[in-house]
DNA sequence: CTGCTTGCAAAGTGTTTGCAGGCCC
DNA sequence: GGGCCTGCAAACACTTTGCAAGCAG
């Protein structure tokens, strides 16, 4: 028996829900867990958001100024790596990063005027993910990138 | 009349076929057709690539060294706003450039592997575009950044 | 103690900007 | 010859890297 809380699973793959079973996971594959590393991944389960690399930075640095900047992004990629963080590349400013959940899988959207992000339907692009392998051998990663457009407001304003 | 080559329609909007219309394109505005912003211009319509700014300079550079930085950028964002050139949000390394063309009307995926751009056709998302429009408010300008995802031989490599 | 991680600082990439002079129309 | 455009250089935002010391396991 580990110190985990009662009801964790031992989770070594999958969606984990605490910072120990992510512990685990890194221990599995020869990493560590360790003091910046716990701080991203307290700020990015405090709120269900798209942060930005430096977001999570500041976020850090009120609790913990004493991590680098260096240290979050390199943090953040092996996240990403072990599959307990998504990345999402927008247009804006550069990436945006939050944990992964099962329940909530979900595409985005970045409108192009204001910058803003939302979500989507995960299945969304179903049908066309299906489609690009079948006809072009292109396998489609919908989450991946944003998806580009002006959102209700900012489109209205332009035909105004 | 103009000095436009015979055959050439005025074209002070739509989508031009030559340097002169585009030039018109710009007067009308109250812009102006200078040496660099034809050099760009015969840049992007010797070939049907996608450019970045700085491969777009680098041509430019081999036949006219004088032409700054600087003014390639500006000289797409000017055309881009004429709406003579488009560009496409990809995720190695930057923007992508090239001319509008109403017989090539594409969409784009990346390769998150290899970084390769392949064109997919136009109306791939076009049940999508409405069904955004119509339930969320949202307006997809879907050829405005590449889908992401693996091309058939990256994606092979990975599953080996 | 082994070696994965960190903090630090510097470099890197892609792009933008302020300014004085230059050239288009 | 008015003012849009240019070249220059510096600044910009975001991210990565080499290195020696630090700490997890």
């Amino acid at each position: 028996m580990s110190g985990a809380t009662p009801g964790d699973a031992p989770a070594t793959h999958g969606v984990p829900a605490t910072i120990e079973q992510v512990a685990a996971m890194l221990r599995a594959r020869g990493e560590r867990m360790t003091g910046p590393r716990r701080a991203v991944l307290k700020v990015l389960a405090e709120r269900d958001e798209h942060l930005s690399a430096e977001a999570v930075l500041s976020r850090v640095a009120a609790h913990d100024p004493g991590v680098h900047r260096a240290s979050v992004y390199r943090t953040l990629e092996a996240l990403s790596e072990l599959g307990v963080v998504q990345h999402v590349h927008v247009t804006h400013g550069g990436t945006a990063y939050h944990l992964v959940r099962d329940e909530r899988r979900h595409l985005h959207a970045q409108c192009r005027s204001c910058g803003a992000v939302y979500d989507l339907p995960a299945d969304l692009l179903d049908d066309v993910e299906a489609d690009l392998a079948h006809r072009h051998g292109f396998h489609l990663e919908a989450g991946h990138v944003a998806l580009s457009g002006r959102c209700r407001s900012c489109f209205e304003q332009l035909s105004s």
